[in-house]
DNA sequence: AGTCTCCTTTAGGGTAGCCTAAATGTCAAG
DNA sequence: CTTGACATTTAGGCTACCCTAAAGGAGACT
């Protein structure tokens, strides 16, 4: 059996990815693998055919990848070690938010087992990577994105960021200079008519920001887990 | 210009390291680099002669091969990325010392500046790496190993291992099962004639020990600023 | 010097992953 | 059903790095 190159593993977590932007188990384009791995058409075709062939996507010509059990299994190690990188460099090394993303992109092709089991535990076996994406456990099992868009909220209820989409580096560095990261106390004050902009308490400060934007920013209610509970004395 | 790949980072850093072993500024045998590398003789003259065009090597048909200065500057850019890997392995998440370089073999080629400069700081910018190796500043300036070889130890003198080689795994972890770790407090009790076993304190616990493998261990009598300075008895 | 041995280098190939240019399939609109 | 637009695949090439087999140099021994 082939080897599990840094590139298949690129390839099978890109996949993953993009199979999980609709309904489930969707057939993903070979364009969009490619525009997302920033590599030829031609060049997915043929890695796609490899991987075929190590059993790891099911694919027929002219009619998209989907993963296989075994390319999914591959996927979720890889986004597992992703997202604890993220987490690690992020809380203790203090690489800002819009910067974890990059960092973790190389590492993740570079963790063994036994450092993946330390590294977890070291983090106290978290769910959740810093942009509040849930981390899959060793086995596969994966949690759920938390909270709703931020411009749904109800109007002067606190509320508590659980997270923030990195798919766009530019709009994800914005929003952290606004304060919008995981774990943010926010309050919606005000939603301007006709799609206009939303007046948000973000900590103290107090902002206002295009609803397309913030429905980047996810939030919740109720004090998540991961987040301090500290919304009254006592529990 | 050719692009620095993560070869050419490792045969640098082997260079680099064969060319420490005697005096100053060896030539070094592509038969040695060959070996150490586990690859083949004839790739390693390919990949030099590579380096030379690179300008990262100097080097003449048959008689090895020399690091050019910009190719010690590399070659220490990966050492020091490679031992701050080591210490922050072993310090934070709890990785056997006799592990910590197989790990760091890979993630050191992975680390921006950006994030060097951070693990450096959160480490408390380290100058030892925890085998005792010194770490080579962003400058490219190295301290150097500390101590001496545990057999030249005065007997019955308290001192502090101060540098345990990594050379050879095995050994390594043999002695890091005696506790002979840097740090860890010593007592040469007694050296049998005839190049025969020496008897040490470590820590609380007795062992005999073959002085060629105790040569391995290096010691210092002064307490080092590394190691916690709560020494009882004078220099 | 000659010769033997031990490197080291040259010659010739292989795999992985990427590329561009050209051919081919698909689908929707006429 | 044809055709045009667009996505995808095939064909042919390139670079990086590795290999084995065979040729070539350097130093030791006679």
């Amino acid at each position: 059996m082939a080897t599990v190159t840094h590139a298949v593993e690129d390839y099978l977590k890109v996949i993953w990815k993009l199979s999980h932007r609709g309904r489930e188990g969707e057939r993903v384009p070979v364009g969009d693998i490619a525009a997302n791995l920033r590599v030829s058409a031609p060049s997915v075709t043929g890695m796609v055919q490899k991987l075929q062939v190590m059993g790891l996507v099911h694919y027929a010509r002219y009619d998209g990848v989907r993963l296989s059990a075994k390319g999914r299994k591959i996927a979720l190690e890889i986004v597992r070690h992703h997202r604890l990188w993220e987490l690690y460099l992020h809380t203790r090394l203090g690489v800002p938010l819009d910067r974890v993303d990059v960092e973790a992109e190389r590492l993740e092709h570079v963790l063994s087992d036994d450092m993946e089991e330390l590294l977890s535990r070291a983090l106290g076996d978290p769910t959740h990577d810093p942009h509040g994406d849930p981390i899959p456990t060793k086995a596969g099992a994966m949690g759920t994105v938390r909270g709703e868009p931020l411009p749904a909220l109800t109007l002067a209820t606190p509320a508590v960021v659980t997270h923030v989409s990195d798919r766009q580096a530019e709009k994800l560095r914005y929003l952290v200079t606004l304060g919008l990261v995981p774990g943010a106390r926010v309050v919606l004050l005000q939603r301007a008519p006709f799609g206009g902009p939303l007046t948000v308490r973000v900590g103290r400060k107090r902002c206002a920001i295009d609803p397309d934007l913030a429905a980047l920013v996810r939030v919740s209610e109720e004090a998540p887990a991961a987040a301090r509970p500290k919304r009254r004395r006592g529990r």
